[in-house]
DNA sequence: TATTTCTGTATTAAGCTTAATACAACTTTT
DNA sequence: AAAAGTTGTATTAAGCTTAATACAGAAATA
């Protein structure tokens, strides 16, 4: 789940379940900087197991370096390496604000290819049957640690409408529009999901981890799917923020998210 | 991370991590119903494992009825039920659209004590040092099956300003804002986590499965914590939609959320 | 019909994980 | 100074997981 849980992970069934669920709860706050954890007796029971157990999996967070063991003291949160690369992604903008923190963004790109797209995502986009599309996958990171893990369909005709060398220095959605191609509205969904063999290796987090999902439907002002974006990002480093304001009278009374300032997007391309 | 999957889970490490992998990938829509996914041995050489580990993960999902063996033929992906219920949080009015869909919600009273939160709590709120809380925990059912684990923080001084009865009946912010907090804005912060054994039972959910989760931190006009709010939703039953509208002219053309009418909060309390 | 592909079944042995237990060394608290 | 609580270390045995292999039966495909 950490930067450094490419280290080796606990091989065992329940060994694993307790250092997966330790590492989500260190770097999700519930257990903060410094902050004595329960003794190791105390952990074997809270998970029903042994102590031995609750040993490997505190090792393997030792040697994440997320944790500090005091021999006859206690074990202590480590997680100040954390806190500080935390990058936010402002809801506005929808956007990390990277730029910000003084952080540098570079891209990998993992696969490129004109192929036949899954079924969700040809259903999504309306894709006529056994239509390609352009099909590519990156990581990002920030600080080279990778945080997110995107993966884009654009249908081929109009993928076919600017060159390979354009992606790797514009952003998709100018090319996009710059095409011809009429950017109306999308429709985002948030979810949550756990890291594959592939995915937890890009982002270099332990297979099993929890992963900030995100799906991303673009359609163009005649209703046409123009681009499907997946993306994975590791909430260790990215969080979505939004600010809401409570408004309206009475009954009416609601949350409403507040928006605000303009950005650019994330989603652009790069050069195989 | 299914209905079901209270059923047994597979015990060993790499089949579990199978399993898990699979059935995030079901629930998560990359894998459509009706699909027919890799054979077992082309799994196997996916994940590193061998056959029979495979088939292990395979006969657990199928006894959760999310896939369906036949001799000779294949495995298919059955995700019917699933998707049927499966809620959607309309990003605007921050609750989810049940009474849309006709599903009824209920809510059960998990614990509720007035005790000292946690260190990251009471610094989000800024209470004084051993300041008690309000804490309640609180799982929400849509047609009995649960998609929300909720657990809320009121500062003593604020709570006290309402009965326990008055939980068991009127939403908490309803009540807040009775007893004269004037609530003014709130940040919320969206992410995912694993889920713990207590939350896994809760929300009859595998442990380890990945979780959406919330925190929410609301503050009246005069900057004060009144309320925090921890969320953690199952995936499969739950996901944050917002529709986004591309606006702007020339560079600062950018994405914006678009946001719409009224709701009610899902926040509210419920009688021990 | 023949071939390929897939699931179902079975066996074996190696290896690892887990639990249970005991004790030593070190801190903190009483 | 004593007591309680903590981590470090060690040992043992049971049990389970995993891999590797082989073959039978069913379905799709050529």
């Amino acid at each position: 789940m950490e930067t450094a849980s490419s280290a080796k992970l606990p091989d065992g069934a329940k060994a694993r379940r307790v250092y997966l669920s330790l590492c989500d709860q260190i770097s999700d706050g519930r257990l903060c900087d410094g902050e004595t954890l329960p003794g190791e007796q105390k952990l074997a029971e809270a998970y029903s197991v042994s102590r031995v157990t609750v040993r490997r999996a505190l090792d393997a967070l030792s040697a994440a370096g997320l944790i500090e063991k005091r021999i006859g003291s206690g074990t202590r949160v480590c997680s100040k390496s954390l806190t500080e690369k935390r990058a936010a992604m402002n809801f506005n903008t929808l956007m990390p604000q990277l730029v910000e923190m003084g952080q540098s963004t570079t891209a990998r790109l993992l696969s490129f290819s004109y192929s036949q797209p899954p079924d969700y995502v040809a259903q999504a986009l309306a894709l006529n049957a056994n239509e390609k599309a352009q099909i590519a996958t990156r990581v990002r990171l920030a600080d080279n640690v990778p945080f997110s893990h995107l993966t884009t369909y654009v249908p081929t005709h109009i993928a076919r409408n600017y060159s390979e060398n354009d992606l790797a220095t514009t952003p998709l959605f100018k090319l996009l529009e710059r095409s011809g191609v009429q950017i109306d509205a999308a429709h985002q969904s948030v979810s949550a999901s756990l890291a594959g063999p592939e995915v937890a290796e890009a982002l270099e987090v332990a297979e099993g981890s929890a992963l900030l999902s995100m799906k991303r439907i673009v359609r163009d002002i005649d209703g046409n799917g123009v681009e499907y974006l997946s993306g994975l990002y590791r909430p260790d480093m990215f969080s979505l923020e939004m600010p809401l304001v409570r408004t309206g009278k009475g009954e009416a009374r609601h949350w409403e998210p507040a928006i605000g300032q303009t950005g650019q997007d994330e989603n652009e391309q790069v050069r195989p």
